[in-house]
DNA sequence: AAAATAATGTCAATTCATTGACATTCCCTT
DNA sequence: AAGGGAATGTCAATGAATTGACATTATTTT
C-alpha cells in the first residue's frame, strides 16, 4: 500500500462506494466495469478509476471489476475488517436512538456501554446494558480496549470529557456534540453537527426559491 | 444579492461561522476582524473574507465586521430569518430522539407532525402530537404548508417514500435513510448518512495506526 | 483637519480536485 | 496460439478552491 495520504475527498466517497458494491454484491452481480458503475452512481468513470487508484487499483483491464473483491478491499480500507469497542456517552435521546440502532454491530461495531452523569439512570438498562456514571468512564476504557466514544452530551460538557478521553488512550470520537474538540493529533474526531446540517438545507431551499 | 450561483464548499463553512458568531455575540463581543475570527476558528483569514465577500461582503474597511450584525446576516442567507414546518417519518429510535430534541425550534423549526406505518404507534405521543398513520401523510403537507420532511425510516421505504413527499409539495427533504434519493432538481435533499460517517471515522483511525 | 493605522475587498498565484484522453494490458473468442 | 476487443491505469488538461498580496477605504489619533 502506499504511503502519501489520501485526501479526504477521496475518503468521503469511499463509504459510498462501499454501499453500491455491498448491494451489487447482494444482487449476485460479480463483475463490474467503471463506466457501469458511473452509470449507477451519477460520478464520472475516470473519478471511480482515479479514486481506486488512490490504493492501488483493483480492476482488470480488459475486465472490470470484481465486485465481491472491491467489496472486501474497500471494506479494508475503511478499517471494517476488524472490529471496534464503542461506548456512548451521553443516554439521553440521541445516545438512546444510537445505541437501540446499532445496525452497526453488523459492521463490526460492539457497544459496550453506555455513560450519563445523571444518577437517576443509572443501573436502568438499554440493550441489556446498564447505564453507567461518568466517573466510571476513564477505567473503562483502559480495560475494555475501547476504540470509540460516541458523544451525546451538550457542547457545555463536551470539550472537557473529550479531553478525559484522550487521556484514557480513546482513538476515535464520533461527536455529535455541537462544538469544535481539540485534540492530539493521534485522536481522530469525526463531527456530525446535526444543526448545521439542516442550516444547508434551508439554505438550499431559500436559495432556490430566491431564484436561481 | 448576487445572482451567480454560490459553491457548496462555501455554503457549508457558513453554519460554522454563524455558531461562532453567536457566541460571541452572547460573550458579548461586539466587533471582529477576519485575523481574529481566523485564530479562533482555525481558518485563513483570506478564506472568511472570500467567503463573506460571496454575498457582497460585510465589514468595514479599517475596522472589521460588526459581530452583531454579521450573524444576522449569515442567519438570513441560511434561511433561518422565516420559520419552517417539518415532519417527521418514521417513529423510531432516531425519529423519535429528533422530536424530543428539537433544539431546533429555537432556530425557528416546526415540528408539526410525526408518522409511521405502524399501527400499534397510532395516537402515542411524542410531545404532546401524536403519531399518524402514513396514509395522512400528502394530506397533512399539503393542508399545514410543510417545507421540510425528516426521513428516518428503513432505506427499503425511503425511495417510495420520498417520491410521495414529492408529489405532495415538500420542499426539502433531511434524509437519515441510508439510500440516495432522487428528486426533481426543486425539491432539496440533505443527507446524513450516519454509516458513512462513522466509517470515515474508522478509515481515519486505521489510517494513522498504519502510519502516516 | 490631516496623517497614520488598520483591516476590508479583490485580484493574482498557487494548490488541489476532477475530467478527459489514450496507451497498455488482460481477457475472450476463434 | 494468436488476434481483436474491452476496460483499466495513468498522464495531461482543465476547472475549482484556497491562499497570498496589496491597493483601497474607513477609522482613529494627533
Amino acid at each position: 500500500m502506499d504511503n502519501r495520504e489520501i485526501s479526504q475527498a477521496v475518503i468521503g466517497r469511499l463509504p459510498r462506494y462501499f454501499r453500491y458494491l455491498g448491494e451489487l454484491k447482494d444482487e449476485g452481480i460479480e463483475r463490474i466495469s467503471s463506466q457501469e458503475l458511473s452509470d449507477i452512481m451519477k460520478v464520472t468513470a475516470s473519478q471511480i478509476r482515479q479514486d481506486f487508484n488512490n490504493f492501488g487499483g483493483f480492476g482488470q483491464q480488459g475486465y472490470g471489476y470484481k465486485v465481491e473483491y472491491l467489496y472486501e478491499e474497500i471494506g479494508k480500507i475503511l478499517g471494517l475488517n476488524r472490529s471496534h469497542n464503542l461506548i456512548i456517552i451521553g443516554a439521553g435521546n440521541l445516545g438512546q436512538a444510537l445505541a437501540n440502532y446499532m445496525n452497526f454491530e453488523r459492521r463490526g461495531f460492539l457497544f459496550k456501554g453506555i455513560f450519563d452523569k445523571n444518577p437517576a439512570l443509572y443501573g436502568r438498562k438499554i440493550r441489556s446494558m446498564e447505564i453507567r456514571p461518568m466517573e466510571e468512564m476513564e477505567d473503562f476504557v483502559r480495560k475494555n480496549g475501547i476504540d470509540i466514544a460516541v458523544l451525546t452530551i451538550p457542547k457545555t460538557e463536551a470539550v472537557a470529557v473529550a479531553e478525559r478521553l484522550v487521556e484514557a488512550g480513546i482513538r476515535g470520537i464520533w461527536n455529535f456534540a455541537h462544538v469544535d474538540l481539540n485534540v492530539p493529533r493521534d485522536v481522530q474526531v469525526e463531527n456530525v453537527h446535526l444543526s448545521d446540517s439542516l442550516m444547508k438545507l434551508t439554505y438550499n431551499i431559500s436559495s432556490f426559491e430566491n431564484g436561481i
